[in-house]
RNA sequence: GCGGGAGUGGCGGAAUUGGCAGACGCGCCAGAUUUAGGAUCUGGUAAGCUUGACUUGUGGGGGUUCAAAUCCCCCCUCUCGCACCA
């Protein structure tokens, strides 16, 4: 027997499966589709570590074991080109983005064939080519003739550090999503897709969606509904007798008659015109102080003291007709609600703070249990029933909010109101490197989607971005300077790009007929093969890519070129891989370890059987090379089991070790069948490893079992083969088993017959501690069971001369017996 | 503060509906074979002691049950996400 050596086996099959087609995907109505998808991801310079491989593999495996069941599968790869992440790189490094994208694409497809994942790279596409991104532009027109695009001037988010806008996902918590610098504000005239008009459809869709409850969780989170009411004060300037109506959104109109006072965020458009001549200075230098900080800044500074100052106007509350005065304060924020709130000291905690340190009065309106609580040292959150609340006193918080808002409504000083966190999707970046927005700007007819398709992005030297707020594309002169599409006058093409995030948000789309060169994609094909049935990727997406693509697919259903409202039915998140340090993969901190290597000295099988047996799935893991040496280890056995006990040679039947046999290959299949639908992948290996070690352990009576020994490790090898499939195709093809390779093999079935032994041991407890065991022949009676428990000499010696009180039979498994 | 997830040997982790805790692997120990081994094979490996068909043991404390890692209540720790959202 020669020894084994994976690196020819590699050599051996790779060419093989390649001329065999054996990945390449097309529809075929009579097959069942299953789309397999991982996030198609940006190719960065660094390659692939084994952390990337912690979600390409498994998926190829499933890949593989539902082509085993008669499955039609897709499961394609592509590159997320566009977007700033090749730019950033391109410019550190000197080179175009283009050439980077290349050649970092050639990096990552080849070490993803290095591992032998089995994509379809026919369907192989790249956002950053005219023939994807002109169909980009395709939807950014759809999206603008629906109303659905619009241009708006506002302070936006900019990380000064990346020279770049953010949409609001990406400056979570004031912070850069791809630097992690704190953000600032630049006023700017920006793209924006309506994706707020969505937020309802985007919260409620997740109910029915298969994805991890985190997931779900953050986006509705993000979205951040919720129901309260808008309410009208009136507000009066003393000086100028100027009134105006001030709305406020509050979800807790039961607490209003313990309003106390306003509060305007420094942004709110009204201030100017409420602030007295005496307070107008202050006010003023407030609010543009306030406007200058970054949002983190204030945030960390408000939470420690509130800050704000009076206006010397006052306003009146709806219901009780008190007139209250009105404040400038930086912690009521300026995109939330209506910029203004009523504050009720009595009852939330920062307007407790505030009334506090600027002496205003607290009033308690709310009682939980009908027992005031004192509101001095602090607020009472809690609902509770309405105390000096006029004629709504004595209703419990929820009826009177319901109550009092229908009062509203009839009063005309107010409506049940419901707000979202979510903010418009802002697409459009001062970058060169992504799709051009198709807009042009014509002074006569305003902004003009330009049709012919694509806008090609020109040729640049310099692409570096600055500090303007302007897309290095407005110095291409040349290719700014157009002509109105509607007119014919001189106009100018819009010099933004969009955001890498809009290109990947009909990606998997595109890859149901990748080719298509006169619409974005063929509807059969997209019928046949989506919604995606399997997404997998890691967990950062959450509020950025998965909320974008959400949206996109439910315009494009209400534009009826899709017949479903969401495109992932079924999403995983792949757990990390940690250094054998416990600290994340990073070059500054040399602990990656690349797929390259783990190939080169254990073999591609090895790889892929250690990154399932790692851990479960989900879990974040420790790399450990020791690991991966006891997967090696694992096929070497195999190797040398499977080969030493080939062929046949008669010798006397063993009834006893075959069914043994039977019994442990009918575990086995069906364990490592049910573990491989379930992702429960280290089970599934550990199922096999207990297998193999059977089988070796029982190698000499191999013969004893004649074509059952057989039988058994070619059932063994087809298990084996989604996991390994190098190992399990020189195997198969040693063995001379039928058909010319292991994976177009059927998945095997397992017989319940052979899961059905003699006898089974049952415990004997006593007072729930096991004090004994017996063998009882299969399907032995409770009573029977019961009789030969309590005859058993230890039991007898344990219990003595009484009689059991109470006698538990669990038939097949345990007795327990309560003296 | 709010929301999600998780706490099991020296380590990674197993354990359908509550029913033998620690599968499988790593590491370690012993033995065999070997000129040698970071190779291979065999056996052992939760802890404790009074070495027993013993006792204790799944973050801590209570509870339900014949029986709890699993169910219920309280608490602690870690982790991820969000966070002045009125």
């Amino acid at each position: 027997m020669d020894p084994y050596d994976f690196k020819k086996l590699e050599e051996k099959w790779k060419p093989v499966w390649n001329r065999m087609g054996l990945y390449r995907t097309g529809v075929e109505s009579g097959r069942d589709p299953f789309y397999c998808l991982d996030y198609f991801p940006y190719p960065s310079g660094a390659g692939l570590s084994v952390g990337h491989c912690k979600n390409y593999i498994p998926t190829d495996v499933i890949c593989r074991k539902k082509r085993m069941d008669g499955f039609n599968v897709l499961h394609p790869m592509g590159w997320d080109a566009f977007g700033q992440p090749a730019e950033e790189y391109a410019i550190k490094t000197g080179t175009h983005p283009a050439e980077v994208t290349r050649i970092n694409s050639d990096t990552y497809r080849k070490q993803m064939k290095l591992v032998e994942t089995s994509y379809d790279w026919e369907r192989e596409l790249n956002s950053s080519d005219p023939g994807y991104y002109m169909w980009t532009q395709y939807f950014f027109n759809l999206l603008f003739d629906r109303g659905l695009a619009y241009q708006f001037e506002n302070d936006q988010m900019w990380c000064p550090a990346c020279r770049i806008v953010l949409s609001n996902e990406e400056a979570a918590g004031g912070i850069c999503w791809r630097c992690g610098d704190e953000v600032t504000r630049k006023k700017l005239k920006q793209w924006f897709f309506r994706i707020t008009e969505y937020a309802d459809r985007l919260l409620y869709d997740l109910d029915d969606l298969d994805w991890p409850e985190g997931i779900k969780a953050m986006q509705r989170n993000w979205i951040g509904r919720s129901e309260g009411a808008e309410v009208i004060f009136r507000v009066h300037n003393p000086e100028t007798d100027f009134e105006f109506d001030l709305p406020v959104y509050t979800t807790r109109l039961d607490t209003i008659y313990g309003a106390t006072f306003c509060v305007l965020a420094p942004e709110h458009p009204d201030i100017e015109k409420l602030v007295t001549s005496e307070k107008h200075d202050e006010v003023m230098k407030y609010a543009a102080e306030a406007r200058a900080k970054s949002d983190l800044e204030r945030t960390a500074a408000a939470e420690k003291k509130k800050t704000g100052v009076f206006t010397g106007c006052f306003a009146l509350n709806p219901y009780n007709s008190e007139k209250v005065p009105v404040y400038v304060a930086d912690y009521v924020l300026a995109g939330y609600g209506t910029a203004a709130i009523m504050a009720v000291p009595a009852h939330d905690e920062r307007d407790h703070a505030f009334a506090v340190k600027f002496g205003i009065p607290i009033v308690e309106v709310i009682a939980p249990g009908g027992i005031p609580r004192g509101v001095e040292e602090a607020a009472t959150v809690a609902d509770g029933q309405l105390i000096n609340s006029g004629s709504f006193t004595g209703l419990e918080s929820d009826t009177a909010r319901k109550r009092m808002a229908e009062y509203a409504e009839e009063q005309r000083i107010g409506k049940p109101d419901v707000r979202y966190r979510i903010r418009d999707w802002l697409v459009s970046r001062q970058r060169y490197w992504g799709a051009p927005i198709p807009i042009i700007h014509c002074e006569k007819c305003g902004a003009v989607p330009d049709r012919n398709l694509p806008v090609i992005l020109p040729e640049m030297d310099n692409f570096e971005p600055d500090d303007s707020g302007r897309s290095p594309l407005a110095r291409a002169e040349e290719w700014v300077n157009t002509t109105c599409p509607q007119c014919g006058g001189p106009a100018r093409r819009d010099t933004d790009t969009m955001a890498g995030f809009v290109c990947s948000s009909w990606y998997f789309l595109r890859f149901a007929s990748p080719h298509e060169s006169d619409r974005p994609f063929d509807p059969e094909a997209v019928k046949y093969w989506l919604p995606v049935d399997l997404y997998v990727g890691g967990a950062e997406h959450a509020v950025m890519h998965l909320i974008y693509a959400r949206f996109w697919t439910k315009v494009m259903y209400d534009e009826g070129m899709l017949d479903f409202i969401e495109p992932f039915s079924v999403l995983k998140n792949q757990g990390m891989i940690l250094g054998n340090d416990g600290q994340k993969m990073s070059k500054s901190k040399g602990n990656i370890v690349t797929p390259d290597e783990m190939v080169a000295k254990y073999g591609a099988d090895a790889l892929r059987l250690y990154i399932l047996f790692m851990g479960p799935f989900e879990a974040e893991l420790e790399w450990s090379e020791e690991g991966i040496a006891g997967t090696y280890r694992f096929l070497k056995r195999v190797w040398s089991v499977v080969l030493e006990t080939a062929g046949s040679q008669s010798t006397e039947k063993d009834e006893d070790f075959i069914a043994e046999l039977r019994y442990n290959t009918a575990r086995t299949v069906k364990k490592v069948t049910m573990d491989l639908d379930t992702f429960a992948f280290n089970t599934a290996v550990a199922a096999m490893m207990e297998y193999v070690n059977f089988l070796s352990a029982n190698r000499e009576r191999a013969y004893a079992a004649g074509s059952i020994w057989i039988d058994s490790i070619r059932k063994l090898l087809i298990l084996m083969a989604p996991m390994t499939p190098f190992i399990s195709d020189e195997l198969w093809e040693r063995m001379n088993f039928p058909g010319d390779t292991v994976i177009s093999q059927e998945w095997p079935a397992w017989d319940e017959q052979d899961l059905v032994l003699d006898s089974v041991e049952i415990v004997v407890q006593v007072k729930g501690k096991i004090r004994a065991r017996m063998r009882v022949p299969s399907g032995t009676g409770t009573d029977e069971i019961k009789k030969r428990a309590l005859s058993l000499d230890r039991i007898e010696e344990l219990l003595g001369d009484s009689e059991p009180a109470r006698v538990i039979v669990v038939p097949g498994k345990l007795v327990n017996i309560i003296p």
